[in-house]
DNA sequence: CGACCGTTTGATTAATTTCAACATCTGTGG
DNA sequence: CCACAGATGTTGAAATTAATCAAACGGTCG
């Protein structure tokens, strides 16, 4: 059992290690690190659009995400985040949040000034690096996106939607065939892929009676990855994992 | 008259400079920056997706734009670009291209390696500083994108597009009235706002019916400024301009 | 002039939303 | 342990939005 700031560090630690390599000097940089500990309720937000925003927040355990919304209230999730992932990394650099942090499940989360973020960037130019890094592959998430809920139809964009979080989570085995929780509600889907619930709910059903996968109680079973990843027009290019 | 490598550098000072402040060193740094010039008609590919890319890219003047394609071949173009826009500033740390970048217009680009972009970064610590603060803005306008596409209707879309694209051509003058040349055709803005051109066409005719603005060959008339922010639903904050 | 590209318009079709009802699951307090 | 309330999931029918198909129009360039 170790404390849970150190936790919080052992899962940055893991995420820029993957990203770009740390020396045993980088590792010991971020073991120092003092987060502020948070366990906090689904729907929590954790940062509101307008806010000025000063501290970083790690996820530790549990999912949030990233949200906007437009005049008539249509609710717009942008992205998801799950543990490792740092949720508002632009903060360092941009002081003024445009958009809403909210978790979508219980979750433990760990704040850190950005202040002492800069001063680790500054310190370790290759932590700057994988910071950097890490911003830019949101960005090429995000574009993604755009081209899914632009230009593909209702049954393909929550297929890839899905696919993308499999992806994100697997972190590399191969297997064919597996089983996994979904910790979305068919809202929260209808709110990432730009859809109604209801249409979700239908899209859920068309994939499973093609065979894209199983799904019950929030339970997703993958018989054939690659089948599904082929369904959801899904290529992981843009997520740039370390190969 | 100044040389051509001259100007991309120019520009890219006075892009930079809006971003953050430079100092005099830092403008002499970007001075002495060599850049191959190229001019190029509109639609040449400048990056392809699957690339390798060891170069940016700025635009000194004419547009472009950046885009991906789905399976059944929809086109989505996620990104504008105008001049002082630097195309792929993350391929300095990101080599692999994940989408194709393509002029619209005519236009003349300037060329630098990314290593060189990096030697600068390293000297001059403020202008890393801005190349990842542009990077930030870039990915917030892509969240922005994401609710326009994924939340607001048909018209509402097309006129937030144009609110953006004035935003950021406008630089800082005030006047509720002027007139502009919009660079694009009206299948451009069906493929970044994931619509059909022909739907484009009846929205812009609803837009100018309302008074949103009038246009005719190309040309947009805007009686009021303030009026056509608010039917676009366009808040500008997402920009981050300097204020 | 004629070909081409982009724009405009109308009619029809398809995809998705909306509305409404009901079913199922989950957590909580009695 | 059960009953209940609230949230989530499911289904059907109607309404709406946007796509598709098709044709004509307008300017531009060789």
């Amino acid at each position: 059992m170790i404390g849970a700031s150190a936790e919080a560090a052992q899962r940055l630690t893991e995420k820029l290690d993957r990203l770009i390599g740390l020396t045993t000097i980088e590792r010991d940089a971020i073991a120092a690190l003092q987060f502020r500990i948070e366990y906090v309720p689904a729907h929590t937000y954790l940062v509101r659009e307008g806010d000025t925003v000063t501290q970083c927040c790690i996820v530790i355990n549990g999912y949030a995400c990233r949200h906007k919304v437009e005049r008539a209230g249509g609710r717009q999730i942008v992205a998801f985040y799950m543990a490792g992932d740092i949720l508002n990394l632009q903060h360092i650099l941009l002081s003024k949040a445009d958009d809403n942090l909210q978790t979508t499940t219980k979750a433990m989360v760990g704040w850190i000034a950005t202040e002492r973020l800069r001063q680790l960037g500054r310190e370790h130019p290759c932590i700057a690096k994988a910071f950097a890094i890490d911003v830019l592959i949101d960005a090429s998430i995000f574009r993604e996106w755009v081209l899914n809920i632009g230009r593909r139809d209702a049954k393909i964009r929550v297929a890839h939607m899905i696919c993308e979080f499999i992806a994100r989570r697997k972190t590399l085995d191969t297997l064919s065939s597996f089983s996994m929780t979904l910790p979305f509600t068919q809202e929260q889907i209808a709110d990432a892929t730009g859809l109604t619930a209801v249409h979700v709910n239908r899209m859920l059903r068309a994939l499973t009676d093609e065979g894209a996968f199983a799904h019950q109680n929030g339970q997703l079973t993958i018989s054939d990855w690659k089948k599904l990843q082929t369904i959801a027009d899904f290529n992981p290019g843009y997520l740039h994992e370390a190969a």
